[in-house]
Formats: C-alpha cells, structure tokens, sequence
DNA sequence: CCGCATCCATCACGATACTG
DNA sequence: CAGTATCGTGATGGATGCGG
C-alpha cells in the first residue's frame, strides 16, 4: 500500500514510498493491464470453465492469446488449472482466492469507469473538437 | 459497475452485463495500463509539478513519453496544463477533480499488490522452478 | 525550459497450421 | 477438446535532433 488519503475524502496524497507504491502498482498493471486478462478473469468470476467455453464466452479470443492468458494467470496463483484424463482431454479453470479476491479491485474499476465515463468521453470531445476550453471543474488556476 | 459481489465477503459474482463491466474496465485499463501514466498521476498526487520536475521525479521517463502522457492524460480532463508565457516558457500540470479521484483507485490496486505481491512471487517461484505442486488454497479438487 | 518530429527496436497480438 | 509451433504485423516506447 502507498497511496494514502489525507482522512477527509477530498485531496488523496501519498505519505511514503513514491515509487514503492508505485512499483506494486505498475506491476499489477502489468499483469492485468494486457488485453484479454481481465476478461478472462470476469468470465472465471462466474464460475468453473472449460477451454472451449472461455474462448465462446470472451468473444474474439484466440486459442493462443486464451492459453497465454490462462498460463500466466496460473503461474501467478490466480487460476487453477485441472486436468481430467478423459479419452477427449477435459480441462477445467477456476479462480483461486486470490484470483477473487482480485474481482473486488475489478469491481472498483468498474465503478470509477461508471461514474467518470462520461466526464473522460465529453472531454475528449472537448479536446479533438479543437482547442477546447475546459469545462466545469478543470478550470485553469493560474496564478501569474 | 458491474462485478457484483454475493454480499457476503467470500465469494464475488458478476449478476449482470459481462460484457458491460469489462468493458469499462478495459476501456480505463487501457489508459492507466501503458508504463508511465500511474507514475505521472502518481507524482501529481503530490502536488502541482513543472515538466522537468516531473521528469526528474519519475526515473526513466523520456521527453517524448512524458509528453506523450500528459497529454492523454489533459484530454481525458485527469489533468490540467497551465502555460505562463514568461520567457522561458513555464507550464505546471496539476491533477483534475477527475484525475484525484483516479487515485483511490490506485490506492485500492495498491493495497491488493501489498496484500498478496508475497503469494504471487511464491506462486510463480513453484511454477518456474518445476511442475510445481500448487501450494495451500490451490490444490486441484480433482472428481474424475 | 518545453515540446515536437523522426527513426528504430521490441513485443504483444492475430492468423494459421499441426499434435495428442 | 485442448493445446503447441511458427510467422507476420501494428502498436508501444526509447534515442536523438530540431524549434518556439
């Protein structure tokens, strides 16, 4: 942990370790920031899956990328791999603890991408239209 | 939002939109995921900066992708840039109401990293090492 | 001091083909 | 069904040099 807030909700500052938060953060980011992890991950929150059901529930995976995806996410302790010696291999995936308890940071994610969404798209637009002046809240405070 | 937890603290499961929810999520992973934008807010958090200082205060960052970065991070409404025209040009970048509220996020990534950096290492350690046999929490609950 | 433009290395990813 | 192997490509990012 590194980023902490100053206790009132409104102005986040770290206190220690700049880059030691930062490294635990960009590592993660590294892991899960790919293309395909978190997808992966969000169709595994739903429950057991076999090989083929992943790669026709996260649409536009290919067989490389989903293994790739699923070997690193087994290497990291985040999914467990079993193997049943059927006559057709069947191999089945889930999250470990670990792995779950991941959803809840996803989760958090999600919520920031629900509520500022918006916000980020109109801005955007501000921005490619020309050189858009900035909107409510991102009000230039120049002091000279 | 969209990973929706049980309600008890065990075990998360997404009750809607799976598409939806990762989307969002991959849609701000893809800003926040590239290798310098955690450690630019990162360093904003602290406070108003001027490029060099930012330079200087995030090891390795070249001009190009510091520049690169802040202004992805200026379209998006994270941050703002204000440019005082003395002579030697001076701009200062500062975080956004927006961009603030980027950093608890981070902080909630950061305290996962914290919590479970030691497991992952250990985890990855037993797979490059070997065939590893799955440590506790991760035994394979073989049925066939 | 601030930043853009260009060139170049690397790599993630996609498509395809083949195996157990 | 569940992969592995190989090849090609677009995006990302580092180094360098020039301009306001």
């Amino acid at each position: 942990m590194s980023v902490r807030h100053t206790g009132v909700t409104t102005d986040p500052v770290i206190v220690r370790d700049d880059e030691q938060t930062a490294c635990g953060v960009r590592e993660v980011l590294d892991r899960i920031g790919d293309k395909w992890t978190v997808l992966v991950i969000n169709e595994l929150a739903h429950g057991v899956r076999r090989f083929r059901r992943l790669q026709r529930d996260v649409p536009g995976i290919s067989q490389r990328m989903l293994t790739l995806t699923l070997r690193r996410l087994e290497r990291d302790g985040l999914v467990v791999r079993t193997v049943y010696p059927t006559v057709p291999a069947r191999v089945e995936y889930a999250l470990t603890p670990t792995g779950r308890s991941l959803t809840f940071v996803l989760e958090a994610v999600a919520d920031w991408a629900a509520e500022h969404r918006h916000t980020v798209i109109e801005s955007r637009a501000r921005w490619d239209s020309g050189t858009g002046a900035p909107g409510p809240g991102a009000e230039t405070q120049g002091r000279a």
